[in-house]
DNA sequence: TATGAATGAGAATTCATTCAT
DNA sequence: AATGAATGAATTCTCATTCAT
């Protein structure tokens, strides 16, 4: 039953996922619960309250994110370029959705995930600085803040208006 | 009376502005009154439900920009300035909380209201493309696009990281 | 409408205490309402929850017998017979009920209601034995002690076989 | 795997006794089987439903008191002190928790139990009174029922205030 | 007209009980 | 036979809205 445990898990934070997509950051328990196939209390068996769920729902984009961004950063790719693919790929991401479940205060371990991504993006930014690739007038730290931004708008996509001003901005 | 009623309904919306942005989007009505220093009867006299309210603080903030908009659009001033001028005003107001309440379809008037705002910064945006400030393989409604996109931020201000970034990005 | 207020308050501590001596201490804050014929609304609006309902209902009864027993607590009375009719007032009252009710750590208000009790029923026992009525190898504390016990349990009255005895016990 | 069974059944029964006793009558039947060292499916193998658990906590105290008291019910020791024995033992139990368990309409197996504890005593006060030690002004099921009272109180202590005055209240 | 008390539908959460493994 | 995951009814509490004063 591990695995079928497993799966409804799984279950339930996507359907949170979309049911807060579709219908805003209020959706009823219940009806996650009912999306998910599952009754309510499956549903707190495995969240203890609806912050709980939400806060793993933005781990799990954290997550994500981490392990994609990790990928990109080998030393023989240069940082500019992996910069690039990140943001690409948190283009197709919900991350508006998800900065707006993070409202709240961030628990530890939220905390410390942002941190790491934070960290991540910024080393990739100091790369491509050295490189000469990217702009030096702004601290790695201001990058991620603009790369952040960028990325975390509702329907945001990868070559969208903002997007290209945004990395025309950011280069040399 | 008369202006006792327009006192209160000035009251109530700024109040209302003042809670959504310290508390966000789900403050009781009931604290909105007593934040305003009326009972709940007056706010549902002067707003038939909370949506009213809510659109009414919207369409108080877009009148705002549109207002100062128009006196920045006088045909003697560069387009590339009053476009500034509109950004960095923009910035001082909460545009992502007013963002965030009209996230319902828009009724008409508030449509109308965005209408005329985006037209404005379009034109605003083609002459600053005609002046040769602003790049010219955006279409006025991508320009206002970006604006816009820098301006409904949390915490957007005029001269932060994205700010610089994204006029840099949409010079020459 | 302060009448109103008042009326229904009153009207649903009444129910409280009837429904919870009827149906024991679970008894839903719905049904309490619909017995007092209000909406649960009412209900929580005089009350912000459960536990304060039932320390309202708990305070009620031991305002009662502070009431009560200062008025038996008359220097030209004998202290004795000041305690048997407090004794016999209580026995009228649902304390054993309310015993339960308030079986959780008490809040300061309670807490200072029971003392105020305790120390009423504690003097008239020390003048009870000063007349020679009441036996002293007890303090005042320890005859509170049993008095209370006599008085706080289900369907306790003035003159069942416990309360001959106790009172029997107590003499001389 | 009987002895299992049986062992089994005994922590379940230990465990709901120590809970009830310190969290209130309230206590989660799985918070009782996880203290009991089992899955709630096997509390429910043992007890069809949480009525019978309690039934069968409740049970157990009377059958205790039961056996006790038989012992002490030899014709050559004096009813008055056999009386004083059971008083003691009583006293060590958990009555007043059982008593609020048992706050529901007995069913025929408790109520024979409660009806053999009650002769069982009602037989040593008859003899108590016919050798002179006990007042002869109650009835022996009048005496049953205030030793009853003075048994099953939260905190009920052999050698506690009202103890003293009951039992001096009895003597004679 | 302003007030705030009353209403009740709706949402979060708990827990007795069932059932697949 | 034991386990613990799943279920959903029941309960507490909140808040938009109405209405008596």
């Amino acid at each position: 039953m591990r695995a079928d445990a497993r799966r409804n898990r799984r279950r339930i934070t996507d359907a949170a996922l979309a049911l807060l997509g579709e219908r805003g950051p209020d959706v009823p328990m219940e009806d996650i619960a009912r999306a998910a196939g599952v009754g309510v209390g499956t549903l707190y068996r495995h969240f203890p309250d609806r912050r709980a769920l939400l806060e793993e729902v933005a781990a799990g984009t954290l997550r994500d994110i981490l392990a994609f961004g990790r990928r990109q950063d080998a030393p023989d790719r240069d940082g500019w370029d992996a910069l690039l693919r990140v943001v690409r790929h948190c283009a197709g991401l919900p991350l508006a959705l998800v900065k707006t479940l993070a409202a709240e205060a961030a628990p530890p371990e939220r905390l410390a995930l942002q941190q790491e991504v934070t960290a991540l993006l910024a080393g990739l930014a100091g790369r491509a600085q050295k490189e000469g690739a990217l702009r030096a007038d702004l601290t790695p730290d201001q990058v991620v803040e603009v790369v952040s931004a960028l990325v975390c708008r509702p329907g945001a996509r990868a070559d969208d208006a903002l997007a290209v001003v945004v990395l025309d901005g950011l280069r040399r």
